[in-house]
DNA sequence: GATCAAGGATACCCTCCGGTATGTAACGTG
DNA sequence: CACGTTACATACCGGAGGGTATCCTTGATC
């Protein structure tokens, strides 16, 4: 071994996204990244086979930093609407809050048209993104939160929704704004609850 | 003046975007888009001082193009909910047919994220549709076609939606089969209009 | 029909950047 | 303590592509 190896990798992947969240994949070159680090384009390459292969490793940090704090979110959660609203919210804030994972999202789907890989990347994480959102939808309306007639209809519907707000929050920044956040929230939310009533707050809830 | 003259200005543009549709800005070179009306390099920098004035030229010829196909087709109606749906059926269609448009304002969002110039020529197109759009539901509102309380916002969520789903359509392309389109105008129709009847298409309205 | 402006072509430059070739210092292993 | 391996550095290559300099052509105008 050389003089220091931690786990290079991960710093590159990790700083890869920092920098491509912040000017986009065309304009990084290997030589920053690499400089982020401490280190020099030869060492990179020893690391990864091509700049292709770190942006893919790129998005795998981001997908799996977007599912541990999703999870970190709700593990102390029992109740199923509380479940719920917490996840929209933790994603709504994610989107707001950090305007790197808005950037970089933007670059994926960009990217996303011409590679395949990335393509796939995406829609597997969306998949399981999806199927979380099924879950906690299906439990609220076990437990009689709402008698949604589709629900996984409703949370594609609502899952587009979170994906054009945060785009459109790269235009309105003000979007950032504490009480548009909640407005946001229950607008989502309303898609995949009753409408009727508020019982999307487990206090008000009706069984 | 030279040997032909027409409106080299206007092909280029439209040519950029066809180009830039097909394979994003990054990837696209001048060379490209001169060749592809049947001129050189030298030439078009006698139009375009630049690659950015060219972006710009082309956001613009999209942005003309899709205002000026939602003009045509709700000009032959004068039902405020038969406009209405007429707009979101048109939008849909052309996000979801037209890979082309999908593939280029993916390039515009994560464009925007660097340019302000993209950004708020982004913005202000943005802001006009929305405006139609706010026109379309307080007529339809006043036709008494939907009690909403607040229409700006529901019209901003329906866009919102609207942008996700032009996103999702890149990853899954089964959306473009017809039954799912009606699906999407209806559930987008949806967060617009009253929920509990089918009050959207004009046959069925309660006033 | 001489002049001139503008569209157009050709050729070139220069920079950026992904990738490679090569060297070297540290570590594990026998 | 040789020896291979691995993380790292240095230096370089080569292609792509944005932009420019320069010349040519054409048509309008007087």
């Amino acid at each position: 071994m050389p003089r220091t190896a931690a786990n290079r990798p991960a710093m590159l992947a990790q700083s890869a996204f920092d920098l491509f969240a912040e000017r986009g994949f065309g304009k990084v070159a290997i030589d920053d990244i690499a400089a982020h680090v401490g280190v020099t384009k030869g060492s990179f390459y020893s690391h990864f086979r091509s700049k292709h292969e770190l942006i893919l490793a790129a998005c795998s940090y981001y997908y799996r930093s977007y599912q541990q704090r999703i999870h970190e979110e709700i593990a102390p959660l029992t109740n199923p609407a509380e479940r719920l609203r917490r996840v929209v919210e933790t994603s709504v804030r994610t989107c707001i809050v950090d305007k790197r994972n808005r950037m970089f999202t933007a670059e994926i789907f960009a990217l996303s048209l011409k590679d395949e890989q990335v393509r796939n990347g995406w829609a597997q994480f969306y998949d399981s993104v999806r199927e979380m959102y099924v879950g906690l939808v299906m439990s609220a309306q076990a437990a009689g939160y709402t008698d949604i007639a589709n629900p996984r209809g409703a949370v594609d519907m609502m899952l587009a929704a979170i994906e054009g707000v945060k785009l459109r929050a790269g235009f309105e920044p003000h979007i950032a704004d504490e009480d548009e956040q909640q407005a946001i929230v229950d607008g989502l939310l309303s898609i995949v609850l009753l409408k009727s009533s508020n019982s999307t707050r487990p206090e008000k809830a009706t069984s």
